[in-house]
DNA sequence: ATCTTTGTTCAGAAAAAACTTTACGTACTT
DNA sequence: AAGTACGTAAAGTTTTTTCTGAACAAAGAT
């Protein structure tokens, strides 16, 4: 009887974990990882990679890569036990958060990258701007592709505000975290 | 000499395409439809299946993927060109929007499949509360599974509010596409 | 100091994704 | 109506990614 109950709890908690870690695919985590994500969120204890890897059926190695990766988006924390020698890990609750450094670490990487390439291409045509015998076809492509860039990095300017908004939390007074009563 | 300097503008155009292009892997989108999309990006006409083929010396098939991918995010927008019967694609030049689209449809989606299995469980967790002969161990491992599915679902209805002001292009009032000058 | 325990690196196997070729359906041309 | 041009679906191939098992290095225990 008490059977019964607790797989209506495992069914109840893989439902959840396993639909975070399709759409968690969407944006560049593999399932594997994300189910081990879902896993150590209804966990009322920190795991250890032994301890994953049995809940899964995967390698201790994988546990290790797809923790890390986690880690990495601030998405699992590493805490401290005294006592034992393994690693202990367990998810940051805090989902808005998380959303902020991924989202911040993705988008503001990306996008600095592309700014980068812009400018310099950008000079690089507004150089051959200035040679004199350039024909008049030319030209044209040039001026027009420095447009294009143009649109490009203004975009960029404002991305960057957008994440900054974020970082800072400012965001959170335009869209407030506890829905405003009415 | 003049191909002097249609390579220079050649080089420029490149490094920003392909910049461009390793990034938007990072988001889901393939390396060779991020080139397409940068291809199409500095040309100055609608391009062609065919022409895009050429241009990246893949088979059209592959373009034809690409650049319904493209169409889904709203990346592109095939145009009308009367007298011929292929269909012409171009960049769409609305970059904010391009962002807004891309991120609502992908965030939107997800966010709503997870609140679905949420909900789902929470009601079924709860349920399982109400019956009596639950072991005191068992009833505090699902109130705990539901604080957690409620602590998801706090964040998903930010979430949806945050997207509610892209989409509404309210989020431009708080930062604002061109910089406020000092 | 030697022997364990633990996490990670590396090479190879298995699985998944991207790309191409062939084939087909639709619509336009003659 | 027959032929041609076009885009896409399906099947097959190649490339990339993910996962595992063995070997290794660091830190602790005996």
């Amino acid at each position: 009887m008490e059977d019964k109950h607790e797989e209506k709890l495992n069914k109840a908690q893989e439902r959840v974990i396993e639909t975070l870690a399709k759409n968690m695919e969407l944006y560049g985590i593999t399932m594997s990882t994300g189910l081990l994500y879902g896993t150590m969120l209804f966990q009322d204890k920190a795991m250890t990679l032994d301890e994953m890897g049995e809940a899964l059926g995967m390698s201790k190695t994988s546990m290790s890569t797809g923790v890390r990766t986690l880690m990495d988006l601030q998405m699992v924390d590493k805490i401290w036990k005294k006592g034992t020698r393994k690693d202990h890990y367990e998810v940051n609750l805090d989902w808005h958060q998380t959303f902020i450094d991924f989202f911040s670490l993705k988008w503001r990487a990306a996008s600095e990258q592309n700014v980068h390439a812009m400018k310099k291409s950008r000079l690089e045509l507004q150089s051959l701007l200035q040679n004199e015998e350039l024909s008049e076809d030319l030209k044209a492509r040039v001026e027009r592709s420095i447009t294009r860039i143009d649109n490009a990095l203004a975009y960029y300017d404002w991305l960057s505000r957008f994440i900054d908004t974020m970082e800072s939390h400012e965001i959170f007074e335009l869209v407030p975290k506890d829905p405003v009563k009415k």
